[in-house]
DNA sequence: GTCTATACTCGGATAGAC
DNA sequence: GTCTATCCGAGTATAGAC
């Protein structure tokens, strides 16, 4: 369910043109607000309409901002995956291996309170009639997310840490959906132990 | 995202004692036409009170029989589940390898369309608050899935068919994660080869 | 048990004031 | 562009008629 981001798509400026013309200020402090009342609260509690009585606002301004719901709750994804990112980037080593950059993810994934549950809504919801921008931003996440777990394992065939014979891409692909299928099995029962059982993907990876 | 179940559970009679008391045949009526609407129409435009108009019920009929929109779905997927497992029994060999079993199973589940978004949809769902009975029903599904795909897996480590120097319980949930996820992965790119790519897992574990 | 009526909150669309 | 007011249809809870 992994990494990186170049840059937030839908926290970008609404105007083209211009300096950051006030409104994105307007709208990363309505952001903020909303924020922390999705911590305080959990994911529950949270209709728009509450959010915004909070915030002060009234939800019709609350959804100028955040043309539904949805993209409310994206951009409260977007931002905790940020911030995850950063997480990361200091305790982890460098060059991982695909497996073990995976399994990193997933750990910090599941530490952060409600993150798998907001993805894998976000995810069910892309689906849907409707939710076109949602749907076009998790594909893209995952076109990038598969490419970077392929050069991760063709560096490690070229290595011989990992068995050739086997198509980069094709792994890559079930390596990041053993992922994610593991995290929604660890949703349903938080018992499983999800860096162990991913983790295994590398011993079946050797030559 | 596999395979059998013992008994719809929650198609089970609603009074405990007692005979099948027609209320029994009203409910299995009722899903019978709204599994037609929903045959007709996608998954879109089937609102409760939309569907109930369409079958000549009002909403609060409907909902009598299904406690929520979340119910009447989970009934529907059961309905299309038994469906497809039918279609499987006919013309799947018996005593599949665990892989194979399941690369079957999901070739059939994305030849029925809106079954794999329906999936996801419920498992999502499942999670949130308010949905505890969905999230029992997914919560055992996934348990029972694991288990026989375990089962097989144990065989093929007798049969020298798989390595057996990996827990063929970790195994199984691997091997359903990456089932689960790919099928996500193949909602928001259906050119993904689903099959083929799981298919590799064999390639995996070959001893 | 079966179902109608009603009411509540929700997400979302609209029109228009500033 | 920012926001208020209003309205719609949705899912759901409740009370009570039969």
């Amino acid at each position: 369910m992994p990494p990186a981001l170049d840059r937030p798509a839908y926290d970008a400026p609404i105007g083209r043109r211009g300096s950051y013309s006030k409104g994105v200020a307007r709208r990363q402090e309505i952001l903020d607000r909303a924020l922390e009342v999705f911590r305080e609260r959990g994911p529950e509690g949270t209709s728009l309409r509450r959010v915004a009585e909070e915030i002060g606002v009234s939800h019709g301004a609350l959804l100028h901002y955040f043309r539904s719901r949805e993209q409310l709750l994206l951009a409260l994804y977007e931002h905790t995956e940020a911030h995850r990112r950063d997480l990361r980037e200091q305790e982890e080593p460098r060059d991982l291996g695909a497996t073990e950059h995976l399994v990193a993810a997933a750990g910090v994934n599941v530490r952060v309170p409600g993150f798998v549950q907001l993805y894998s809504t976000l995810v069910a919801g892309s689906v849907e009639e409707g939710s076109e921008e949602t749907r076009d931003y998790f594909t893209r996440r995952f076109e990038r997310v598969r490419d970077l777990t392929a050069q991760r394992l063709r560096r490690q065939q070229e290595a011989g840490e990992v068995r050739a014979d086997l198509d980069a891409d094709a792994l890559a692909a079930l390596l990041v959906a053993a992922s994610d299928g593991l995290q929604t099995q660890w949703l349903l029962d938080p018992e499983i132990d999800l860096e162990d059982t991913l983790g295994m993907f590398s011993e079946l990876l050797r030559p």
